[in-house]
RNA sequence: AGGACUAUAGCUCAGUUGGUUAGAGCGCUACCUUGACAUGGUAGAGGUCCCCAGUUCGAAUCUGGGUAGUCCUACCA
């Protein structure tokens, strides 16, 4: 074995063969157990969030089944209509070509190149994580079955009156030219003005001053509104005004939703651009002018001074107008909150149009009580909160789209307007007896991304068909996702697969939080700190990340002080962890926070934590292979206390690991095993089996009883570790699995260690606690008094009961080896002591004589520090049994342990100040 | 405006149903190449558990109020 841990020679070659030899597909078994990956957009790559979620779904996954469950992980891709249509669009606008210049057919072709193409990036990012997804069964939502899926839930959805259409306001994306749903849309803060406009009274009586944010709508409003109950404006109620700008007359009508305070208590109303307006309008029957042509410039509707103008354009020339005409009445600075499209950052506007909508309240009803009765829970509960919040106050969902990338309407119309849904034109034509002189066209757009999403855990495995996979996998397991896309995925996937499977999707939502990096930060690229979870892995060097960080910018001014901050973060680049130490790193951050902060500095810990095991297997091999490990069944095996322990700890681990999954608590799970590792195995029990291993008068059965004891615990903690860290448990396992009577292929395969607490060797426990109290002692002594490491030193023991002989005797070799200790002896009744250094075990003192070795005065020195810290301990304590109600009110057992721990304290201060006063009269 | 979450060592975070000497990793200090490992070992320093009040024999933990931060939702033009 090489002397330090080397990932990159061994992680492509183990994944390799795991793959090829068809570990990661479902092996059958009484109990299912099932992960749907959440399917991340093809066209796109892995950031550190992704691999974050990857890494505890492959823990569950390969914790299932190595447990023997029939384990399916689902692998698959999104198409992502928006965001994969932008980044064609963009190539192709490098060729000075737009989509129209090509035409849908074209453009669709050239999309599917660029998937072709790019697709391989997720998955080979994917494979490098340790993924063990079932490859052979990848699905793309634009599959033809997934598709066949969304065309049969349309229908069928259309068919059940719960998808409709209309001409309503939708969330309008200027830029990309297409509608968006209220969730696509951000709501920010941001300065603007409020601008105060005279509208002149039509019969030439005065004016009323609205106040608006957007004066470019005026150019559309059909109608002013106050309170009702204003006495300002009571009277004009049902008069006219005149709308500058424009030769029309609109009314003044009232409405309570019209706040008096704001303002000048006057509104203007602009059905077709505002979605308050257009519901005030629809109460009163108001005309809808619509003034906006996709692009948000002016149209023909308004007047022929502002056609054609960009909205923003128009909003100078209005001002300026009406303030020619003596019509501004002012202009205050006013922040408001500005919606832009998530995808193209560009402002929305409210735009009257045709689309298809869901029915999401009627959906929403079952997919409330479905949680509300526990069939589905989330983890953490709190989310749930967030949940009913969204699902109780739910929106109609608007699921066309104004692109061509994505699954096409089923819907056809003819020549006056009439729509047709079905899955075909000949289908259309067939159901309603429609002839082939009817001209029929089919709908232009596509259904939002999410619509196929929602459909996820089924049509992956064979819906509408009646699968066997279905049959065996669905409802699936548990869904792994951040918070973030609770309203966009989640709550669609429970509403559709309720509806259509009269199930729920999967029993538990395991939400865990959003990776950020050091400074708390969300990672984005146009802040230039996204971190891909590969680099981490195989390293990157400064000029590279900083290319990679710089490049493709939607804002390339951007990039100076992207670059200086890499710099200076990263000054030396990023150096090569491993796949197995980037995961371990996330498991420890994966608490119930909803933060997760990526700090560098902890995935080096971790790859030290491999080296740490690299190096105990190391030491294990070298002393168990080819030598009698007790495998044999007739050979005589005798366990040390050591052994006892430390089989005992790792059953306790074992324990506190299975408890730490079915919680979710990676962390814990993580630092259990961690702890055990490192503090038990590595610090202790290795050293506690040298000096048997080295003692050439050991009996045979007591170093047959070590050696099996280190390459079983071994064996196991691999197994308890494999995952975690598949790629070296994997490694170590082959050659460690032999030597312990285990045989398999691979450890991927191997039944996950089972047992615990009842295995717990509580004597055990306590005698090597004893053990290390002692060792820890003089440990403390030689690092005050800075007795050099190699110097043997004699200890004296005095006050000790039979079981402290008891335990000297039997554990004297563990003494000398781990405490470098010269001798142990007794000091019996009459014994004068010699002048020492002292550490107590309970009761019992250990005396480190002082000739030549210690400093009498940094011993006092030491001797007094001890005994401030238990003089503060004891006052607390004191004052504690000396209040009466505690003694009268706290449970008896509370009371007898302080008790216990005073009198203990009282007799160590006791002690410790006579060594004291003895070493003071020196 | 409403709601949620967070506040514990220099940093990142654990801390179960109230009873601990409040823990871990990283960082820091001193010493050490001893036959698994310097990606290491040994010892050590470091905390007013955000503030105030309350409940209780007892509060990091429960309640109320405040402060600071983060996020979500909402129609103030």
């Amino acid at each position: 074995m090489e002397k330090t841990f080397q990932p990159a020679d061994i992680e492509t070659r183990w994944y390799q063969q795991w793959e090829s030899q068809g570990y990661f597909a479902p092996r059958g078994g009484e109990r299912a157990y099932c992960i749907m990956i959440p399917p991340p957009n093809v066209t796109g790559s892995l950031h550190m969030g992704h691999g974050f979620q990857e890494a505890i779904m492959d823990a569950l996954i390969r914790y299932h089944r190595m447990r023997g469950d029939n384990t399916l992980w689902q692998v698959g891709t999104d198409h992502a209509g928006i965001a994969t249509q932008m980044v064609v669009e963009r190539q192709l606008e490098a060729q000075g070509l737009s989509r129209h210049d090509l035409g849908r057919e074209k453009f669709l072709e050239k999309v599917w190149e660029w998937k072709e193409q790019s697709g391989g990036t997720i998955t080979r990012q994917l494979r490098r994580l340790g993924s063990s997804l079932d490859w052979s069964r990848e699905r793309f939502t634009m599959d033809p079955g997934l598709s066949e899926a969304v065309q049969e839930v349309f229908i069928r959805l259309y068919r059940e009156g719960l998808i409709y259409r209309g001409k309503r306001l939708v969330n309008w994306d200027p830029a990309l030219h297409t509608a968006i749903s209220d969730l696509e849309v951000i709501q920010e803060e941001e300065q603007g003005h409020l601008w105060h406009f005279d509208y002149p009274l039509a019969g030439g009586e005065g004016h009323l001053t609205v106040a608006t944010t957007r004066p470019e709508t005026m150019l559309g409003d059909t109608a002013v509104a106050v309170h009702p109950e204003d006495e300002r404006y009571q009277h004009l109620i049902g008069r006219m005004v005149k709308l500058p700008l424009t030769d029309r007359e609109i009314p003044v009508i009232a409405d309570d939703y019209v706040d008096r305070e704001f303002g000048t208590g006057v509104v203007k109303i602009t059905p077709a651009h505002d979605f308050n307006d257009y519901e005030m309008g629809r109460r009163h029957g108001l005309p809808m002018i619509n003034i906006l042509d996709d692009d948000a410039a002016i149209n023909d509707q308004a007047p022929a001074a502002y056609r054609g103008l960009d909205r923003f354009e128009a909003r100078k020339r209005v001002v300026a107008d009406l303030e020619a005409q003596g019509l501004l009445a002012g202009i205050e600075a006013h922040s408001l909150r500005v919606p832009r499209g998530d995808r193209s950052g560009v402002v929305i506007e409210p735009y009257l149009t045709d689309q298809w909508y869901v029915d999401a309240r009627e959906l929403a009803k079952p997919a409330i009580a479905a949680v509300e009765n526990r069939a589905i829970q989330f983890v953490p509960k709190q989310w749930e909160n967030t949940y009913f919040a969204w699902m109780r106050d739910i929106q109609d969902w608007c699921i066309s789209r104004q692109l061509w990338w994505g699954h096409r309407i089923p819907a056809w119309y003819d020549e006056q307007g009439n729509f047709y849904v079905a899955s075909s034109e000949a289908a259309v034509r067939a159901e309603h007896g429609l002839g082939d002189d009817i001209a029929l066209r089919q709908d232009e757009d596509v259904l939002d991304t999410w619509f196929s999403s929602a459909l996820w855990t089924f049509s992956t495995l064979g819906w509408p068909q009646d699968t066997e996979e279905l049959a065996t996998f669905h409802p699936t397991s548990v869904l792994v996702t951040g918070f973030d896309i609770i309203f966009f995925w989640v709550a669609r996937m429970i509403m559709m697969t309720l509806h259509f499977r009269q199930e729920v999707p999967f029993h538990t939502v395991y939400v865990h939080g959003l990776v950020r990096d050091a400074e708390g930060q969300k990672m984005s690229k146009s802040k230039g700190n996204v971190l891909d979870p590969i680099d981490l892995i195989d390293g990157i060097d400064l000029e590279s990340l900083v290319a990679k960080r710089t490049a493709g910018l939607m804002q390339p001014q951007l990039a100076a002080r992207i670059e200086r901050a890499t710099r200076e973060q990263f000054p030396d680049g990023i150096a090569p962890y491993g796949t197995d130490a980037l995961r371990f790193t996330y498991f420890s951050l994966a608490s119930t926070g909803r933060d997760i902060r990526f700090d560098i500095g902890r995935i080096e810990g971790y790859r030290n934590f491999c080296n740490k095991i690299w190096n105990a297997a190391r030491y294990v091999l070298m002393n168990c292979d080819g030598q009698d490990c007790g495998s044999g069944a007739d050979a005589a095996v005798e366990l040390s206390l050591a052994d006892r322990w430390i089989r005992s700890k790792l059953a306790a681990t074992t324990a506190e690991v299975h408890r730490a999954i079915a919680q979710y608590r990676f962390d814990l799970a993580s630092q259990a095993l961690y702890e055990f590792v490192w503090n038990e195995y590595c610090d202790w029990y290795l050293e506690l089996s040298k000096p048997v291993l080295w003692d050439d008068t050991a009996s045979a059965a007591a170093q047959r009883g070590t050696r099996q004891t280190l390459i079983s615990v071994l064996e196991t903690t691999l197994r308890l570790l494999h995952p975690f860290m598949p790629f070296i448990t994997e490694e170590i396992w082959q050659t460690v699995a032999p030597i312990a009577g285990k045989n398999g292929p691979t450890i991927m395969l191997q039944p996950y260690p089972e047992g615990g607490d009842k295995d717990v060797d509580t004597v055990a426990n306590a005698d090597i606690e004893w053990v290390k109290g002692v060792v820890l002692g003089v440990r403390n002594i030689r690092g005050e008094m800075n007795i050099p490491p190699g110097k043997a030193v004699p200890i004296l023991l005095r006050n000790g009961d039979e079981r402290d002989r008891e335990r000297l005797r039997d554990n004297t070799q563990f003494l000398r080896k781990l405490a470098r200790l010269e001798s142990a002896d007794w000091l019996e009744a009459g014994d004068t002591a010699p002048v020492a250094a002292t550490a107590l075990v309970g009761e019992l003192e250990i005396l480190v004589p002082m000739a030549g070795l210690i400093d009498r005065e940094a011993e006092l020195a030491r001797l007094s520090r001890e005994i401030d810290k238990l003089e503060k301990d004891l006052a607390r304590v004191q004052g504690k049994l000396g209040n009466p109600a505690f003694v009268a009110k706290a449970p008896a057992a509370v009371v007898a342990k302080e008790q216990e721990k005073m009198q203990a304290q009282q007799q160590a201060l006791a002690t410790l100040q006579e060594q004291a006063r003895n070493i003071g009269q020196l």
